[in-house]
Order: C-alpha cells, then structure tokens, then sequence
DNA sequence: GACGAATTCAAACAGATGTTTTAATCATTT
DNA sequence: AAATGATTAAAACATCTGTTTGAATTCGTC
C-alpha cells in the first residue's frame, strides 16, 4: 500500500481557513468554525499561524503565489504581435480568474479574492498591489501598442480597463451570472469561448479607438490635447 | 431664524449605518461603533429598527431604490436607435454606479454595495435580484438589437457582459483604480467621457461580433449551430 | 400644568470570540 | 526505555457582541 501520508495539521487548517473565510470574509469568520471543519483542536491555529489574523494573511499570500505560478502573467513571446499577446494575456487573466483551484475557482475561498478587490483589507495591501501592478503594466503595454502612439495615458486607461473589466466582470460578479444566466465560467470549454470572445471585442474596440485618436473627426471635445508627449 | 431642525434620530442612525457597513460589512460593523458615530445610545438601534440586521436590510433597500429612482433604467426613447439607447443605459449606469450619493459615490456607504455584488447577503439577495434583473434584460434587448437575428442567447449574453463588465469594473475596481492610476470615478466629467468611451468601444466590439455571426468565415468551430430559433 | 405615550439613557445580560494556559500525548534521539 | 522537544487537547480568560431592561426624560395633548 502506498504511503497515503495525512496531510498535515497546517496544511489542514489553511485548507478549512480557505472555505470559511472565502464563504464568509475574514471577520464574520470564526476560528471554531475553522478548526472544526479541519477537526482540530481550536489553540492549533494560533500554535501554527499566531493568530488569526496571521492566518488570513498567510492563506491570501499562498493562494495568489500559487495561481500566479500556475498562470503566469508572461506566458507570451514578447516580440509576437500585439494581437496574439493580447490573446494570451486575457486567456491567462481568464484562467487565474475563474479555473478551479484559481482565484475564484470555487465556492469557498472563491469570493475571499473578490472581496479584496472590491475592498482591499490592509492585511493584503500590498500582496494584491504587489501582484495587480506588474499585470497591469503588461496589459498597459499591449493596449498602448495597440492604441498606437497618439494614445495618452488616460487612453490607455479606459482601454486597459475596458479589457480588463470584461474579465474580472465574470469573477467579481460570479453569484450574479450564474443565477441570471445558466452558465459556469469555471467550466474549461466556457473559458477558452470566453478568452476569444474578450480578444475579439477588444481589438473591436480599441480599434476603434485608435481611429478616433488618429482622426478626430466629429466632437472636438477637447482642445487643449497635446499629443507630442 | 429658520428653524433649522435637526435630523431625527432615525435618519441620523441610518446615515451612520451608511458609513460602518460601507466601510466594514455586515458582520465586522458593530451597533456601538455605528451609534458613537451617529451621537446616539447604543439601544437606539434596537428601538428604531428592532435589530443590526433590519437596519441594514433597511438600508440597502433605500440605498437601492433612493439610486434607482434618480438614476432610472428606462431613461430613452424605447424607439430611438439600439446606438442611442445603449449611450443612455451605459451613461445611467455609470451615473448610478459612481455618482457622488450613488451605490458605490463617496468612500464609506461605498463598498456596501460591491461587496452586495461579489458576496449577496441573503439579506439583499431579493433585492438586488429584484433590480439587476430587469436593469439586465433591458440592456439584453439593446444588445440583441445590435447583434442582430444570428445571435443566440449565449452571444446576447458575452455581450451584456462585456459592456457591463466594463462599467462595474470603475465601481468594484475602484480602490485598485484610484491606487493605479491618478483617476476620480467619480468626477462628472469623468463620467461623461467614460460613457462616451465605454459606448464606442461596446459599439465596436458588438459590431465584431454581429459580423462573426454573419460571416463566420474561420473557424467553424461549432457545427451543431442551429441559426433558425 | 398634568397626564400619557414616545423616546432616550445608563446599565446589565447572555452568548460568542480570539487567545492563553496548563497538562497530556506523540515523535525522535540517546 | 528514558529523556527531550514538538504537537495536541481541554479548559479557562478577558473582551467584545447584539440585545434587553427599567428608569429617566421629552413631547404632544387636554
């Protein structure tokens, strides 16, 4: 018989902390509820983690570093067209999001990310600005390419977010699409559907927004725009 | 003198609540904290509202329909073009989302509602479902209209999200979006141009979409595709 | 101005919460 | 097997929680 070694205590805990803080956030949340679900003594949380709140920490540090390293944010040539990068760089963003065991793969420690996106805790400040930065850089460089080089930085902006909101739309707002809709954006066929879908719409739409930045034909908003950065 | 009267106890508890659960939630905001806030004793909540809980389904409710009255669903012309109509949807979203005094306007009640949007409460549950499923369907009859008679329900569907997606993402996002770059969702004139920005891109990526499903060229991906509903 | 109802207040209550303590158990080394 | 250190368990602790109580105060009305 194989060796079919337990996990271990910690591993256990971290596991039942993921399901309870995801379900309910980080205060509504009680460390009884964790130990019973890990069927564990209740001192063991703070003998392994210190405290509560050190757990919390430790379990948000975890589950980023691990989906990013399971869906890195460079998983494209750098000297591919801007086109097929954007493609990657949605698949991935896609896939960190909504696969099972991703961000907000499944119900539990599922929505523990949405709530800090919507509402960063101090306690993962840093690792969520740590992480979202550098990606947003990326996509900031696709869509300034994109854009082409009368785009500013406020245009890059909107388009960045354009992007980048249809993506997390599926995550954030994940209770309410599957209850209006009938559809699992977990579901892997859904997610390839999903990653053309977005790029498609996208290069649609920052396409057009380039022909308005080169040609500004009606609307003349606003004149003090200097495009000679 | 004009008999300047002060806001009844009620309405100061209710302003307070606005604030804490904004900034907290539900489970971490505490009645005391909520009535040191508004300058009232702690058994005021109980008296006014008979419960922490009834307070803030109570809450919500105004919340909801305070934003939903001035920033109605149907504000255009149901026979003005789909073009027209999108442009108002997305301008009275946008307005209902990030407006000063709207769902997610000024820091504090903020949040209440992203997190409402990524967690339902089952205490709002009905509630926002009673709001954002119409708000939705109007703007699924929009985008059908603009996708024209090849479009199944799942293409109406990745449509309304994108465009949605885009909008919420201001709202949601706006902790990350006011760290990442110098932007105020809720300036008024920022939320003019984002709904001439978010309606052009949206426009663009329909029509992408509208062309794939008349002329699927590439890629048949789907035989089993019945077009005839 | 007095009566009665509505409102406000200070205090207390019962239960839950994160954490600590102290002792028991387990594993590893000698 | 004894000793040592790490781990687990049961119980208690101090604090905080929403809520209730009962008296004080205010307000409208006769």
């Amino acid at each position: 018989m194989g060796q079919m070694e337990e996990k271990s205590t910690r591993d256990r805990i971290l596991e039942a902390a993921g399901e309870i803080f995801g379900l309910q956030g980080f205060k509504a949340a009680t460390v009884r509820d964790i130990c019973r679900k890990a069927g564990v003594n209740v001192a063991l949380v703070n003998y392994h983690f210190g405290s509560k709140e050190n757990l919390y920490r430790e379990l948000g540090r975890d589950l980023v570093t691990q989906t990013f390293s399971r869906f890195p944010v460079d998983v494209f040539d750098p000297d591919a067209p801007a086109e097929v990068r954007l493609r990657a760089f949605v698949h991935a963003t896609l896939s960190r999001l909504l696969s099972p065991g991703g961000l907000t793969g499944y119900p539990g420690r599922g929505q523990l990310m949405a709530r800090e996106l919507a509402d960063p805790s101090p306690i993962l400040d840093n690792l969520v600005e740590d992480f979202i930065r550098p990606t947003a850089q990326v996509l900031a460089g696709i869509v300034a390419e994109l854009l082409g080089p009368e785009a500013r930085d406020r245009d890059v902006m909107k388009g960045q977010i354009s992007v980048i909101g249809q993506c997390s739309h599926y995550a954030v707002a994940r209770p309410l699409i599957t209850r209006l809709f009938a559809f699992d954006p977990s579901d892997q066929q859904n997610i390839e559907d999903l990653a053309d879908h977005v790029t498609r719409f996208s290069l649609a739409g920052l396409a057009s927004m380039r022909q308005r930045l080169e040609h500004p034909t009606e609307k003349p908003s606003d004149p003090s725009r200097n495009k000679g950065d």
